[in-house]
This record gives C-alpha cells, structure tokens and sequence, in this order.
DNA sequence: ATGAAAGCGCTAACAG
DNA sequence: CTGTTAGCGCTTTCAT
C-alpha cells in the first residue's frame, strides 16, 4: 500500500480511503490510485482492514461438504449476505473434520455471526463455544440454546402430497418411513393425520425405511409380496423414491398406471428427465435468505428473542403421480 | 487476551506463547492459561496473528458449490493441506458469483497458494491477478500460464472400459461422446484408439450426446431403431449412462445379457444399489493430494518451474457389463 | 482534498 | 521460565 501512495505521490490514508470508496478524494486521484495498484499488483489485506476496523463483516457459514441440498444453500447464502453487507466465510464439515473444528476456525475469524447447516448442528457441547456470536441453526431447531433456527415443515409437505393423490382419486395410499432419520418421524406423522382427516385411517400402511434406495426397493418387494397393491405410495425421500421407482419398473408394474410415487426433497435426483418424480421440495433460496436474515436482526436490528422460522414446503407434481386406473 | 494474561497473572506475551505450543512455559501455566481461557470465551483472533507473523498459512480452495466431485475434492482437501502444516479457506463459485470473485477474496485473504477447481480455471484474464501466488489447476491444463495442473487422463480411462469389454467377449462396442463438453473430446479419443487397437474400427459408432440423461434416453431409442444393437455401449459420463440404462430397461433390454453399459465418472448415481453401474472413476483424494502437495512445493520446497500430474483413471466393475449373450 | 499519527490483537526478539 | 517492546497493514480521527 505504501507502494501505491509512493507511485501515486499521496499519503497512504488516501489509498485507503480510494479502495474502501468513501468520499473525499478527486476523481482522477482515484483513478490513479486504482491504476497503480494494479500495476504493482497491490490488494487490500482483509486481515489487517478487520483488525483495524474491530468488525470482519463475516458471516460464518458451517456445511456438510457431500451434501447437495447443503450445497444449494450455500449458493443462496452468497447474495442474500451480500445485500445485507456481509461477507460469507465457509467452513465444511467433512469426514475428517467435525462441526467443533468448522465453529473453531470461523470464531478465529471473528465471523460476527454463525450459521449452521446439518442436523447435528451446534450440540450442546458446541453451545457454550459460540456464546455470545448470534447463531442460527438451519434444519432443526435445538430446544434450551438461545440461537434461531429455519427449518421447512415436513408434516406439511406429506400432507401436500397426501392431499394432492387423494384429489387425484386415491384412497390407497402407504408410507415408506425414513425410520430414526432425521425428520422422519414429523414426515411419518405428516402421512398419518393427513389420511385421518381425509378419513383413510383404515388404509393407514407404514412401511419400513431409512431413506436410502435400498429401502425402496425392499418397499417394492414387500408391497408386491401382498394381495393387492396400494394405488399410491408417498416414500420418506427421494432416493428410497427412486429405489421404488426402479423396482416397480422391473417388477413390470406401471407407474403412474398402477402405483403413482411420490418423494422429498426435490434433489437432482427427482429432477432427471427419465425419473421426473412428483416430490416436494424445501426451498433453498428461501431457507438460505431467512436465516441470513435472522442473523442480521440481530447484529443490525438488536434482536435478542430466539426465533423460529418455519417454512412452507412446495409439492412439485411431475410425472409419477396420476389419476389411479380404477377412479372409485 | 489481556483479560486471559490477567486472569492468570501472567504477560500476555506468556498467553500467546501457551496458544500456539511453543516453549518457555511450565506445563502449570499451560493449562491454567487454558482453563482462564475457557472461563472468558478467549480464542486467538487468526486476523491479528497472520498479520504479525506475515504468514497466513492458507492453501485458499476455489471450487463450484454445485458440483458433487468438486464436493469430493474440498472433503479430500483437508487432510492433504492439514498434514502439510497448512489450513484450508474455502471460496465458492456459484450462479451469483464468479471466478474471479472468488479468488478476489482468497487473495484478500492472504492466500499463500491457490487450488483452482474447475474447468474455466483460471482464464488468461485471471492470471495477471493471480501473478505471485504459486497457483494449480485441477481438471485442466492452462498452456501458456505458468500454474501447475493436476488432471485424469480420460482416454486412458476410456481405453480401460473398452479393453475389459473386449476382454469380456464384445466386438460391437458404441460409444455416446459428449459432444462438445469438457473432456468430451479426450474420452472419444480414448474410445477411438482403444477399438482400433483390438482391430475393431469396423464397429466404431460414435452416437452423439452432452452428458445429460436425455442424450441417453435419445441414443437408447436410436440404437433400438438400428437392425442389431450393439452388445455394449460405452457412454460419456454416469449421467447419460443412467438415462440409457432406464431406457433400455423400459423398452425391454436385458443389460448386461443383451447389452452391457459403461459409465464414466463413478459418481453417487453409480453407486445407487438399483443402478450399480460399470465406470471410470478419477480418484479424488489422490487428485486433492496431487494438487496440494504441488503448492507446498512451491512454497517450502522452492520448486518454480511448472509441473503437470496425470492421474490413472480407474474402472470400476459392478453389475451392468458381463459377457455378450453370443460370444464369439 | 489531503496528511500525520495512533492503535486494532497478536507475535518475535530480546532482556531479565 | 517470564516480561518488555516494537510493529505487522490497515483505518480513523483530527489537522491542515
């Protein structure tokens, strides 16, 4: 920087002022400065800048590398930091490296607020670590801590997948759980009360899953194994979706012909052309941007309640759900 | 840290020395230095101790959030730059932000090397930016720039998959190329050379793609249209595989008794139990290994001449390739 | 519109 | 083993 002011012929402080773009210097002395710095190669030094500035401007954002949907909200965290004028700092949770490790590395950076993404996400062990750094969890909520959470009502997407197969003439509908999964249980309870109200409960059917594909293809045999099968089935998430999906298709039942199939998640997955399968999707957008938002209130709006967002799920009605072939 | 050195009555210069491990300390003040630290929430600020030690210690990563295999290097790259004394700061490119964005801020950063994964890595117009920082590309080569490149030779991996169909029995062996994609070339290459080296260039049939699922689907009704199918296909990467396979599946083809099918990238769908696709896999750990280990050497071992690492692809053998019905 | 000087939280070199 | 001191690169008053 020393370098820039000396080519120039300015004091250092007016470099700085240049590059931060606050007011007081000539337009040409501006474009000068910019021109010698680029000529020595000259760029602000974030570190120094923070330590001067006593604000990083930081949001911290901690994420499980092989997760895709994770990977979604990290694309949507960029702008909805940047609007609010904050900058994002990652930090993967990966095999070899846990939620203490990723917290750690973003308090060295004096990230002025955390966000967490993962079901894990700041146990109670980690709780005393971020005291005092506004924090939000994303996916779960994490009852006696005082940080907010975002997460999408999964109750609520199964219903609206229920919903929409019983307005489409189904009355037989069964389950795939995702068994101890996260969310599983709320999805679980999500299928049972929507058949209730729509007074199905004697069709009530469960079966047993863990959201992997290996647990739809289980579901395929077992269902075919029975008398008759259901006209529908709402699988726990996509994977076990596609896993059933596949199966039914060698087991030579059509779908939505025979068996309309519904998933969650909305992932990749469900989106390829030759599965197009009707799911219900979490927003990531909307998830990344409320608790980005949550996070500013507090920092900027002086917020000190905890919150809980809950949002919305969409059902997302594609190729594997239709009228059941025999419309009672 | 003033609050900590007090605490413990001691110089704060004694605090610093307990925190970053060096001598000079009674293993006593050690942890009474920890336990007050503890006590008043005290962690090292990682701006204020690059800036005085001049070192940031940062390997600064740039991959693309949505892509799962850069996903896969990020998880690998931890250890790699961990074992080598180094931290790793994570930049991502996504829809809203690009590549030079995110070197921008790896730079801020005081990144003392740069991984750049990604195929538009580093364009000419980076490279001036860069200009200092020992840099290395992963997934291609950059002629003329003076960065080191680790990459998977893909017509060797091609080549492979070819050689074990021949090998299994199968003269008649098409390839769906990927069009003008990345690597789409090297991989028809690969295929070319390999049928032609078995003496099969009789039964060259390239059917044209882009790595989607759909030019899978297409190539399947096209190959069906044909008088006889082919008794194997290679296809350009796992995507479009999986668009064949489903296909084939549908329109009655028995793979791997009538047809056996190859993908390329052993991605997460290969894997899915109900899939268990043949194909190439590039060994992400050992491309993060390669790709740190050439910044280290830059940066501790004084290495200054370019360096380029290519990679030995790796067929991986599962379900969907067995013998031709007819073997000759 | 510009410059001089102080100091952010830490570490390194040296003195005790 | 422990304390003192100076200063990393930047920003921020406060003068000019």
């Amino acid at each position: 920087m020393a370098d820039v002011a000396a080519r120039v012929g300015v004091s250092r402080a007016l470099v700085s002022l240049v590059f931060r773009g606050a007011e007081g210097a000539s337009q040409e002395t501006r474009e000068r400065v910019f021109r010698a710095a680029a000529e020595c190669g000259y760029q602000p030094d974030t570190a120094a800048r923070m330590l001067r500035r006593r604000r990083s401007g930081f949001l911290g954002v901690v994420y499980t590398a092989s997760d895709p949907f994770h990977a979604e909200l990290v694309e949507a965290v960029y702008p909805a930091a940047e609007q609010r004028g904050y900058n994002v700092v990652l930090s993967a949770v990966t095999a070899a490296r846990d939620e203490r490790e990723a917290v750690g590395d973003l308090l060295g950076f004096r990230s002025e607020a955390l966000m967490v993404i993962g079901h894990r996400a700041l146990s109670e062990e980690l709780a005393p670590l971020v005291a005092g750094t506004p924090a939000v969890t994303v996916g779960a909520r994490l009852p006696g801590t005082p940080f907010d959470s975002v997460r999408t009502n999964d109750a609520q997407g199964v219903r609206q997948a229920v919903d929409h197969l019983v307005e489409s003439g189904h009355r037989s509908i069964a389950h795939i759980d995702g068994g101890s999964m996260l969310s599983a249980a709320a999805r679980r309870r999500g299928y049972r009360e929507a058949m209730r109200r729509h007074g199905l409960q004697e069709e009530i059917t469960v079966l047993p899953g863990d959201y992997s594909e290996d647990s739809g293809v289980r579901a395929a045999h077992e269902l075919c194994r029975r008398d008759r099968l259901p006209t529908a089935v709402v699988a726990g998430n996509d994977r076990c979706a596609v896993g059933l999906l596949d199966s039914l298709l060698r087991l030579g039942v059509d779908v939505p012909g025979e068996v309309s199939v519904v998933g969650y998640d909305d992932s990749q997955l469900a989106r390829l052309s030759h599965v197009d399968l009707t799911t219900v999707r979490q927003d990531a957008g909307q998830t990344a941007e409320s608790a980005i938002q949550a996070l500013v209130e507090r920092l900027d709006g002086g917020r000190t309640e905890a919150k809980d967002v809950v949002l919305r799920p969409e059902l997302i009605v594609r190729g594997t759900t239709g009228p059941p072939r025999t419309a009672s």
